[in-house]
RNA sequence: GGGCGUAUGGCUCAGCGGUAGAGCACCUCCCUUACAAGGAGGGGGUCGCAGGUUCGAUCCCUGCUGCGCCCACCA
């Protein structure tokens, strides 16, 4: 797929300034400027200059535009593995937009690769869309109008509705439906991965990969072949959970519960002496009713059990039965068991093997054939008035032929219940008996499911406790991995059906392509050994009408992205990744499911470490979301703020952590890249440009330097452990303290009041903090460092060093307590002009300092610099004292 | 109901055995030649509640409460 992007649309919004450019020092520099050896080039090189007004505007387009002109974040593929670091990071659904949530968290994983890149690991980093599935198709429906009809014949010259009415949509076939699926997620794709650049994610687009491409299917494909051939893949028909709207079974980790209104009906069973009240919030379901479940030791119900009793409206005799998941305390204490109502029906019904008594079709409706175990005149009448209606409104029918029956005792009492929906529908799952396909995730087996609980435990959670998540789901597992749809774009199921001779599927002995023949569309395509002409008739074949879910798909992301199979050299250098990373919700999904995957297909796990984000909520802490309106876009917030803010922002959440949103916090992010760009520009507009060891031997600088060397062990460290946060943190202030105090007290050193050799250290000094700090900062504030880089180095920042004390920071003899003293003594200086509100430009008459003996002594190496900043003119007195902190007593010359 | 997280100044968060820290916001002052989308200074907290351990607890343990998220919950 082209990489290329729609970054000329934003350009109204970042006017590109071009400032006028001032060249510094440009002869004295030529010769020992640090020319790192790096393959990109600059325009000018050798020459250091610095415009006279930076400006953040502008820097997305022209860095971003550079770094992929320039191969920046290219993945090196000669790289053996353990130069490499590898990175899964999610592929976004394509479904209309992304939220400042996406943003924060793909934010926390590129601050992760700058750093493991800058560390000199080559980063494989390849971004991927998810572009199959059911929130494409309810895009593209919504978008265009259209509603998928399957039997329809393709049509050539189709044109979408003129005027989209999602209430009426127009039929068309199945194949100018995926035309149209393929058209929308294009279009989307591009706004996608403009978003992407400019936030300065700093993944290799030559790798981008869709989840509905020709390579995407034949691993899809391929990785269920693979499983079917070992019997990890199988179908069966059983009780499915189903979306009455979609028309399609829905996956365990799909379903979420949801507050539903209802009413209780106290309705009657006639049992051989007297009535059996039972409570339901469904009396449409009383023809399904197989039994009446109690607890085994309800005394009220001891003396029923093992009689029956017979349904009222409909006279169909059902037994009574005791199971120890009835709850005495609910509703009367016996239930109705249906063929199905929720899921406790259905392992009741496979626990005390009752007959199945479906009413229910797929399309929501009760069933138009009147059932045969509905016997008498009455029954097949009542049944008759509730045939074809939805469960809604046979509900209520049901409600009125009970009142009029006199089989419902009192007035329906309402209760609001959780009911399950399918995570992306609107009316409530029913059950439908269905053939499926089935991966095994051990949800029905013991020992898989505790090989994957250890797989959870060797896995490295960042934050440690995500590991709960992991174990929770896997521990309360029901069923085994649903993985077939009965939708239209996405990855085909790839398997034929012989038929007999009566033209019924052979189920038991599928088809299966040759792995060389994928991807194969078995609607299209023909099983070895048969021709076109015996598709759907007795004694040929029969293509699986099916699509797999899109998780079946993105759990191989690893794969997709890895070259599995296609690419066993690359796959070898990739594959298991280092790190995955995603925000918490789909722990249950995405990243559960490719441990199974990875688990069944490769006996390892897919990946090392989970770096875990939390959520951005809204200010009153609740989850962000489109229907809610509260979510944020994040196109407005880049426009407004810059990229290196928002990122400033994401980065200053730690990982697990939900973080409110709140706009105040995006300045504090530009501010700091703004003080960036001028502090830069001041240091290297004194000439200081080259980092010289040999010239720094003044103790203040050497102080500021032993600092530094703290700041990026700690730096470093924390960003080793995932934890980008103290990193930023720790580096921040540093540079703050290195703005306020540092600066300011070499100011006149650097300008030369001090002569040449005195200003020569603290150029040294400026020019090897300024190149420790932007690089510490890089990974978090991409665009500033890579500006600022570019005004005096060659090559990009991103593929510079990380900075480590030996390499940049050789001089280790300084005082580190030094800078704290004279910045102490430097405020109290300052404190008494404040508080005169006197000028800072004020003159000072003599200074008395005092304070602990040491300090003191720290000081008077730096007294030089410290009258200069204080504008002091007269003596300074130092005066010894048992107080733990320095005082000062300035004297104004006012 | 089960699990996990969290509770520190108005807000967002650090800290985590030795009588509280940062940024934002607020107040005061300063147009100082890197920066007014700036700079300097300042006020503000009995660290959710109750027990316990300890010479000493914001920090450890127990219990509670609030908030958030995940799971379960259709009689």
């Amino acid at each position: 797929m082209a990489a290329s992007t729609d970054l000329h649309a934003q350009g109204e919004r970042f006017p590109v300034v071009q400032p006028s450019g001032v060249t510094v020092g440009l002869a004295a520099m030529t010769e020992t400027l640090p020319r790192p050896a790096s393959g990109t080039s600059t325009a000018n090189p050798g020459a250091v200059v610095v415009p006279e007004r930076p400006a953040l505007e502008g820097l997305e387009e022209k860095w971003s535009t550079r770094w992929e002109d320039e191969g920046t974040y290219h993945f090196d593929r000669t790289k053996t593995r353990e130069q490499v670091y590898a990175i899964d990071t999610p592929p976004p659904t394509v479904s209309g937009s992304l939220h400042v949530g996406h943003v924060f968290s793909y934010t926390h994983t590129d601050a992760i690769a700058r750093f493991q890149r800058m560390r000199g690991k080559e980063v494989f980093y390849s971004m991927g869309w998810d572009d199959n599935g059911l929130p494409t198709e309810r895009r593209v429906q919504n978008y265009f109008g259209v509603r998928c009809d399957p039997s329809i014949p393709y049509d050539r010259d189709f044109t979408t509705p003129d005027k989209p009415d999602p209430k009426r949509p127009a039929a068309v076939s199945r194949g100018n439906f995926i035309e149209l699926c393929d058209r929308l997620t294009q279009e989307d794709e591009k706004v996608y991965e403009s978003l992407w650049r400019t936030l300065g994610l700093s993944v290799d687009w030559s790798r981008l990969y869709t989840t509905i491409s020709d390579t995407s299917r034949a691993v899809a494909q391929r990785g269920f072949l693979r499983n079917l051939a070992r019997g990890e893949a199988y179908q069966t028909e059983a009780p499915t959970v189903w979306d009455v709207t979609f028309h399609t079974a829905v996956a365990q980790a799909e379903i979420e519960a949801r507050e539903y209104p209802g009413h209780f009906h106290r309705i009657a069973f006639h049992g051989p002496d007297a009535p059996v009240y039972v409570e339901t919030t469904r009396p449409e379901l009383i023809s399904a009713c197989v039994a009446l479940i109690a607890h085994p030791d309800d005394d009220r119900y001891q003396p029923l059990f093992g009689t029956a009793v017979r349904s009222p409206l409909f006279d169909v005799d059902v037994p009574v039965l005791a199971h120890p998941a009835a709850e005495r305390d609910k509703g009367t204490g016996i239930a109705m068991c249906c063929t199905f109502g929720d899921l406790v029906d259905v392992s009741w019904w496979r626990e005390l093997q009752l007959p199945v008594r479906v009413i229910i079709g797929r399309d929501g409706r009760i069933l138009r054939e009147t059932p045969n175990w509905l016997t008498t005149h009455a029954g097949r009448s009542a049944y008759e008035q509730l045939a074809g209606k939805t469960t809604h409104s046979a509900r209520e029918a049901s409600v009125v032929l009970l009142a009029e029956s006199g089989e419902l005792d009192g007035e329906p009492k309402p209760t609001s219940r959780m009911a399950n929906f399918y995570e992306n529908g609107d009316r409530p799952l029913e059950i439908v008996a269905s053939r499926q396909w089935y991966i095994r995730n051990g949800g029905r087996d013991e020992d898989l499911r505790q090989a994957l609980l250890e797989r959870g435990r060797e896995i490295v959670w960042v934050p440690p406790f995500m590991e709960h998540r992991y174990a929770n789901w896997v521990s309360g597992l029901n069923s085994d991995w649903l993985i077939s749809r009965q939708r239209f774009f996405g990855v085909p199921i790839p398997v034929w059906y012989p038929l007999d001779r009566a033209g019924e599927p052979r189920h038991n002995s599928p088809l299966v392509p040759s792995e060389d023949e994928l991807p194969v569309d078995p609607a299209v395509e023909v099983p070895s050994g048969y021709d076109e002409a015996q598709r759907d008739v007795s004694g040929g074949f029969t293509a699986d009408p099916d699509i797999m879910d899109t998780w079946a798909t993105s759990s191989l992301t690893p794969h997709i992205a890895g070259g599995w199979e296609s690419d066993p050299d690359l796959f070898d250098r990739v594959f298991p990744m280092d790190l995955n990373t995603h925000a918490h919700e789909i722990i249950r999904t995405w990243l559960f499911s490719r441990v199974v995957r990875a688990h069944l297909e490769n006996n390892t796990l897919p990946w090392s470490h989970c770096l875990i984000s939390g959520f951005v909520v809204d200010p009153d802490r609740k989850k962000m979301s489109k229907s809610k309106g509260n979510a944020v876009v994040p196109s407005d917030v880049l426009a407004r703020y810059g990229s290196d803010a928002v990122r400033w922002r994401a980065a200053m959440s730690r990982p697990g952590m939900d973080s409110p949103f709140d706009e105040g916090q995006m300045k504090v992010g530009r501010r700091l890249a703004m003080k960036m760009l001028n502090a830069s520009k001041f240091v290297l507009g004194l000439g200081a440009t080259e980092c010289d060891p040999g010239a720094i031997d003044d103790p203040l600088d050497r102080a500021l330097i032993q600092q530094l060397r703290e700041t990026v062990r700690i730096a470093t460290d924390a960003f080793v452990a995932y934890d980008y946060t103290t990193a930023l943190e720790m580096t921040e202030r540093s540079f703050w303290t290195f703005c306020d105090d540092y600066l300011e007290l070499v100011k006149e050193r650097a300008y030369g009041a001090r002569g040449t050799r005195a200003a020569a250290s603290a150029h040294a000094t400026l020019a090897t903090a300024l190149s420790v700090q932007l690089r510490m900062l890089a990974p978090i504030l991409p665009y500033v460092t890579e500006e600022v880089w570019s005004w005096w180095q060659d090559g990009s920042i991103h593929r510079a060093p990380w900075p480590t004390p030996e390499a940049d920071l050789a001089v280790a003899d300084g005082d580190p307590a030094l800078l704290d003293a004279v910045g102490a003594a430097l405020a109290g200086i300052r404190g008494t002009k404040s508080a005169a509100k006197a000028s800072m430009r004020t003159e000072v008459s003599s200074v008395t300092v005092s304070g602990p003996a040491a300090s003191l002594s720290s000081i008077e190496h730096a007294l030089g610099d410290l009258k200069a900043a204080g504008r002091v003119t007269g003596e300074v007195v130092f005066q010894p004292s048992q107080a733990p902190d320095i005082t000062v007593d300035a004297q104004l010359a006012l």
